[in-house]
DNA sequence: ATGGTGACTCGGG
DNA sequence: ACCCGAGCCACCA
């Protein structure tokens, strides 16, 4: 296993702290981009498993349905989040991804 | 070392 | 569009 594998957790890290305010995220997208396509399970993972004193920008990834996977208190506290930087959610809970999910292409 | 787990996804029906 | 079953795979006990 070359490097690229090892560190997942860090690049995780690495490309949560990247997305820009007002945008989302899947966790399927930072997994590709964290070079395991396969590991969005394991994203979920990581994030779950935060520090709490961490500045990580979190709240900003979702899942592919476009809807906040957490339940409870955490449910209501990224929803408050997402919507505290100008995203809304419809009647069902959801975002629109296609309107807010952040492209990694840029520069 | 080994096996269980889950903040996920995809493909069918 | 919704529900479900079945892969996936890094992490932790």
């Amino acid at each position: 296993m070359s490097e690229e594998n090892d560190h997942f957790r860090q690049r995780v890290f690495h490309i949560v702290a990247a997305i820009p305010y007002g945008k989302i995220t899947t966790y399927g997208d930072i997994a590709l981009l964290a070079g395991s396509p396969r590991a969005a399970r394991q994203v979920g993972g990581v994030l779950k498993r935060l520090p709490k004193d961490s500045k990580l920008p979190w709240h900003r990834v979702i899942n592919r349905k476009g809807e906040i996977s957490l339940v409870g208190g955490d449910y209501v506290r990224q929803k408050t989040a997402l919507q505290a930087e100008g995203i809304r959610f419809n009647r069902q809970g959801r975002v629109d991804l296609a309107k807010y999910r952040w492209q990694y292409a840029k520069n």
